[in-house]
DNA sequence: TGTTGACTTGTGTCTTAGACACAGGTGTAA
DNA sequence: TTACACCTGTGTCTAAGACACAAGTCAACA
């Protein structure tokens, strides 16, 4: 399969599947003839793994790590196991700040309602912004 | 006020600082004796209001865009809401994708929490990975 | 057979918002 | 005077591709 094939077999873009060759993750065969690469099934299989990887939100380089393992005839699974762990943890972290960024756009948003737009003045770029509550934990 | 005192100051980042003047968000004064920079008020302000900005997620793009406005002596106002009305949008679409993305990460731990781990063979990289059922949408 | 148009190649640059490194100059207290 | 903490500009690095570019290649159709 060429490129584009195998991106569309997949789902994915072909930018995406020439940046994983050209990292390594991904190991296609090069007709000296015209200089083409083209996947073989192994490279299919490698492929949906680590778009079902990427999927988890696990990271290129992890990946890396998960492949060469495998490669090396060693089980994967103990270290795909930490990630997703570790990945949980930082997911929760992000959804939070992801809440609280809601907040505070939604209390700027609210508090702005009535108050007119100004002209900027020497200490005063925006009264908008100089006049928002931040904070948005505890007050 | 020299780089590290107006961070100390504003509790952020010497680099912060050099960041914002070397792109041209605040501009010091230059001590032709020692060439360091020197930061006055009207600087202060600015990098005050830029960290108030970025408390909202203001890219620093934007946030150039809004000094601009308000160097020209026009009202950044409008603006400043529209990036925000757009923000919160944003928000909320990684919020959910947060969301998604924990309810995956939960959904494989627990499937996995009885399968043993095994070594790769040939058409098989993590049997739990290869195995998951991701989608996590409508299942 | 020629030409067109849709593919392919490698390489290089761009994105965010700083963090970090480095070599060398400066300020100050002992 | 010397030590040490600070400062300077500049350059590089981060993630995961997206996009651009010039040039080569393939397939179909006239």
């Amino acid at each position: 399969m060429k490129v584009a094939e195998l991106a569309n077999a997949l789902n994915t873009t072909a930018d995406t599947v020439r940046y994983y060759t050209r990292i390594g993750l991904i190991e296609p065969i090069k007709n000296p003839e015209n200089g083409y690469k083209y996947y073989g099934k192994t490279a299919q299989q490698r492929l949906m793994f680590i778009l079902s990887t990427r999927q988890l939100d696990f990271s290129v380089d992890e990946i890396r790590e998960i492949l060469s393992e495998a490669d090396k005839g060693h089980s994967a699974c103990p270290l795909v196991r930490e990630i997703v762990e570790h990945r949980l943890a930082e997911t929760e972290k992000k959804f939070q700040a992801a809440l609280l960024l809601r907040k505070k756009l939604k209390k700027a948003i609210n508090e702005w309602q009535d108050k007119p737009d100004k002209a900027p003045t020497g200490h005063m770029i925006c009264h908008l912004i100089e006049g928002v509550s931040l904070g948005g934990n505890d007050e």
